[in-house]
RNA sequence: GGAGAGGUGGCCGAGUGGUUAAAGGCAGCAGACUGUAAAUCUGCCCGCGCAAGCGUACGCUGGUUCGAAUCCAGCCCUCUCCA
């Protein structure tokens, strides 16, 4: 059974310095503590996706995700209850953030119609009918035995009219309000777990700052921006963070959903996101992209067929340690499973040693000067 | 020796008179991937050319036809079965 100590706060953010408006910290929960700025692989099926718990945590992560929708409909989070809960079920002992579902209404938006009540789904496996609500997907996420519960949103597709942008934006906050109630409710589980809520409103500052507004008043543990990362950009999403992370509460977690590029991460700690998650690590490492400090490379490439050196100079990873790009390139264009495993692994190696670089570097007051150094590395392509 | 089947672009394999530089798959060369409907998807893939286009091309050689990968004749080769 996951070790759950009750000696310990249920939920305590504490920034242990700053650097601008970018801050390094931790997080103590029950399940163990969670270092910030923190990157959460993704597990959307109770797995990191060619990755075993315990290679993921030799990674460096504190943290992964996993999502209501998907576990519900597979294997079913009544099931996962009865088997001890997602943490026994998958083998990983620290905290699990799981999402609410509020994703899969954008990308699974042909499959789903929403209402006010919630959102509906025709499962994308057997096209069988199922109903989100704010409610359900508090049920789910604790039945799960989330740690970190989202509330249950709607991811607002993009591009979006002001008009559409706001009527989803306040139909999330509706919901925010209903998540916040309904998760009270789920006592034992709400003793020693968290809630999130989600800022939404597109790219509107004003939609944004209502949206701020609605959830400080409704208290949330932690903060997310939601939304973004969408298919708008790099450049755009920045302009977005400019205004909308000083709206949300310095003393609480505040976590970018979905994001992101390297870069993306760098710049959204330069503004003082202090969470993260995206599938990138994992499923690029599954298509071929391997994430360096020199930029991206595509393993499959032609130039890596003879090349006896690791993916990434001067990694520590275990994947680096042992193979050569020769290797992994022949594994990856043969379609061995082995590919996908050695890749993933070295991606999340790669994306938790850019959070502890980023961390140090504002403990030790030179953010600026990491962060440019780092970006202008990254963007020189490998030779 | 007899009977039958067949030879198509790197490979496999559609195509039986024009809309075919020739479907599709594989291999190859690149690209994409952001709260995972993804071990996925997209583009290119005979030569020269930015392109229009030109040149080659469906075993070989001839022939029929306005027009042939497709029809005819001969030849070469492969496979199966029987002796």
């Amino acid at each position: 059974m996951s070790p759950i100590d009750r000696t310990v706060d249920r939920f305590a953010f504490t920034i242990a310095a700053a650097d601008g408006a970018a801050r390094t910290g931790s997080i103590a929960m029950q399940r163990g503590g969670i270092r910030t700025p923190a990157f959460m692989p993704v597990g959307t099926a109770a797995t990191v996706k060619a990755v075993k718990p315990e290679g993921v945590r030799l990674s460096g992560a504190d943290i992964l995700l996993g999502n209501t929708y998907h576990l519900m409909l597979r294997p079913g989070a009544e099931r996962v209850a009865r088997l001890g809960g997602l943490h026994k079920f998958m083998n990983w002992d620290r905290p699990i953030l799981t999402d609410s579902g509020g994703y899969q209404v954008m990308s699974l938006g042909e499959l789903s119609k929403t209402s006010e009540q919630g959102v509906r789904f025709k499962s994308h496996l057997d096209g069988s009918a199922h109903m989100l609500t704010p409610e359900r997907s508090m049920e789910v996420q604790r039945l799960l035995g989330a740690d970190i519960v989202m509330a249950f949103d709607e991811c607002t597709p993009y591009p979006a009219t002001a008009n559409l942008a706001e009527a989803s934006m306040e139909r999330s906050m509706r919901w925010a309000r209903r998540s916040r109630d309904a998760f009270d409710a789920g006592d034992d589980h709400a003793a020693h777990s968290a809630l999130f809520g989600i800022q939404q409103g597109s790219m509107f500052e004003p939609l944004r700052k209502r949206s701020s507004e609605a959830l400080i008043e409704i208290g949330f543990d932690g903060y997310a921006v939601g939304g973004l990362a969408v298919g708008e950009g790099h450049e755009a999403m920045c302009g977005v963070l400019d205004f909308a992370v000083a709206m949300l509460p310095a003393n609480k977690p505040r976590y970018l959903m979905g994001v992101g590029k390297p870069d993306d991460i760098v710049e959204a700690v330069r503004r003082g996101i202090d969470m993260f998650d995206c599938v990138l690590p994992t499923r690029s490492g599954r298509t071929g992209q391997a994430f360096t400090a020199d930029g991206p490379i595509n393993i499959r490439n032609a130039r890596f067929a003879e090349d006896p050196e690791p993916i990434e100079i001067d990694c520590p990873c275990p994947t680096c340690a042992d193979y050569s790009r020769a290797y992994v390139h022949h594994l990856v264009r043969s379609g061995e499973i082995l590919g996908s495993m050695l890749m993933t692994e070295h991606n999340l190696w790669f994306y938790q040693r850019l959070m502890e670089g980023l961390g140090e570097a504002i403990r030790d007051g030179r953010f600026a000067a990491h962060a440019s150094a780092f970006l202008d590395r990254y963007r020189i392509r490998d030779g």
